[in-house]
RNA sequence: GUCCCCUUCGUCUAGUGGCCUAGGACAUCGGCCUCUCACGCCGAAAACAGGGGUUCGACUCCCCUAGGGGACGCCA
């Protein structure tokens, strides 16, 4: 049997990271399967879904490189199916019409939670004759769930769970209005797209009982179900905006990669021994259902932090420029030139060491980006005393003759003017870095001197020794 | 309220009755490295929710309690 999975999103809103770990679940299994990973839009609540919100979904996947197979299906553009079948299903008796009217529906409600049950429709139209129906009132259709016995499901992730079919209602198919709900739509199209594994959040679960009936009553096998379990706010309340419950495109703006926030949604919930890092050929390789974990698990940024930092590490350095750019560019009011990208090219790897986001390794490209004046931070205007002006003055004339210009020798020059002026290596490279970065954290001293070349450190020197550098004119 | 699910370090987790004086990762705290910040390396602190069983033996199985979550729509 091939296997099948599908990610069944409702427009309602962005993809939110709960749902891209349902979807990354989905896929994985699919892919890991040799199978197929289809999409499918629930649409049917013309309400509440929008056009953004699809786009939004869509976008969202495409950014965590979530393919999937097959065009995308609509639910909404089944509801003739859908409606055919619950005519059927009334044919052959596993349903029936309902008068109530919502008043009706309320009082029972109210009713039932005061009693303590959990059903709360109580079936008065099931055997009743339709020919008493009240006027006026359009009907809805109802399916038959059974009265007594129980209902198990053997849940790949939950593992066996049961309920009473007491606590099972007659739930509507079609409503007052003819449109399918989701629970026959979901069912239905399930079949027709061939699904074989049900592959979804926790939240599902009581539904899985009511879906397995309609299966049986339209004579269907029933797919596989692995439920899988919510992601909680780093506080372990429900996610709010807070704390996660963002759309991926809001992870993509705080500089996240999306090979990072993949293999972080995976380990979340999800294990292969000690493994953690895990690209996504591996975790196609090792994905399974019975590794994933049956309780909820937080939101951890700075895990996912730590993790990102990682994959920029081993990120192509040609993609890593581009996905600064925009920001860069932003930061630095022009676009980047070439002698600021041919430095962005050669320090990028001393820059990504130390960044965990993408928004942290624009900022620190600014340094090599830069031209005009350069802002001094307080704490690097700080370190740019009197005293360690006096030695980055009196250093630019060596730095204007050293040849060939290379770390190694800068190391050497800086390392003797040191010992000739008899004081501590860092007290001329804190002032360097100052001056030449307008910071106080930055690469190596010698590889930010070695890729903005002599002309460009020997300019920031004159900046801050308020020396006119002969031929250079601050800000350019 | 009713039903369903869950419960190992702060967090994500390993653990499927003896391998556990409970392992890893992130975070934290020390140290090394050192021109800063990182990286890297070394080390520390840190957990089986509680109570009953079952068993020669329970983190692992069963029950109860507590806590957390989810569901209870003519939403999906």
């Amino acid at each position: 049997m091939t296997v099948v999975t599908r990610f069944a999103p409702s427009p309602t809103g962005f993809l939110h990271i709960g749902g891209a770990r349902t979807a990354l679940f989905n896929w994985l299994f699919s892919r890991h399967h040799g199978g197929t990973f289809r999409l499918r839009i629930e649409d049917t609540d013309a309400k509440r879904s929008t056009p953004e919100a699809i786009e939004g979904i869509l976008d969202g996947l495409g950014w965590l490189e979530l393919d999937w197979d097959g065009d995308t299906v609509f639910q909404s553009r089944n509801a003739a199916r859908h409606a055919a079948i619950a005519e059927q299903l009334l044919a052959s008796g596993n349903a029936y019409r309902c008068f109530c009217t919502p008043d009706e529906l309320a009082q029972m409600r109210t009713e039932a939670r005061a009693q303590g049950r959990t059903r709360l429709y109580d079936g008065r139209w099931r055997d009743r004759d339709p020919a008493e129906a009240p006027a006026g009132i359009s009907p809805v259709v109802r399916v038959k769930m059974p009265l007594q016995g129980q209902t198990v499901i053997q849940d790949l992730v939950q593992g066996e769970v049961t309920v009473a079919n007491q606590q099972l209602d007659d739930f509507i198919l079609l409503r007052a209005d003819g449109s399918p709900t989701y629970m026959l739509s979901v069912v239905v199209d399930d079949h027709d797209m061939a699904i074989t594994h049900v592959i979804r959040g926790d939240d599902h679960l009581n539904n899985a009982f009511r879906q397995l009936h309609l299966y049986q009553a339209c004579g269907w096998d029933i797919p596989d179900f692995a439920h899988i379990p919510l992601i909680h706010g780093s506080d372990g309340a429900k996610l709010s905006k807070r704390h996660g419950a963002l759309g991926v495109d809001a992870y993509r703006d705080m500089g996240y990669l999306p090979e990072a926030l993949r293999n972080y949604l995976l380990r979340l919930g999800w294990s292969h021994g000690d493994e953690e890092i895990i690209d996504t050929p591996q975790a196609i390789a090792w994905f399974d259902l019975d590794s994933v974990g049956r309780a909820a698990a937080r939101m951890d940024f700075t895990k996912l932090e730590s993790l990102n930092a990682h994959y920029i590490r081993q990120a192509d350095r040609d993609r890593l420029i581009e996905l600064i750019r925009p920001q860069l560019e932003r930061s630095l009011g022009h676009p980047i030139d070439d002698p600021g990208l041919e430095r962005l090219n050669k320090g990028l790897d001393g820059l990504r060491q130390r960044t965990k986001t993408l928004l942290e390794l624009a900022e620190s490209a600014l340094i090599y980006c830069r031209h005009g004046p350069l802002p001094i931070s307080p704490a690097a205007a700080k370190l740019l005393d009197p005293d360690a002006t006096a030695h980055l003055k009196r250093l630019s004339i060596p730095l204007r003759a050293l040849a060939p210009w290379n770390e190694q020798n800068l190391e050497s020059l800086l390392r003797e003017y040191c010992e000739q002026s008899d004081i501590k290596f860092g007290k001329i490279a804190q002032p360097l870095r100052a001056a030449l970065t307008g910071t106080t954290k930055s690469p190596g001293i010698f590889e930010v001197m070695n890729i903005l070349g002599r002309d460009e450190v020997l300019r920031r020197l004159s900046m801050v020794t308020g020396e006119t550098e002969p031929g250079f004119f601050p800000g350019r």
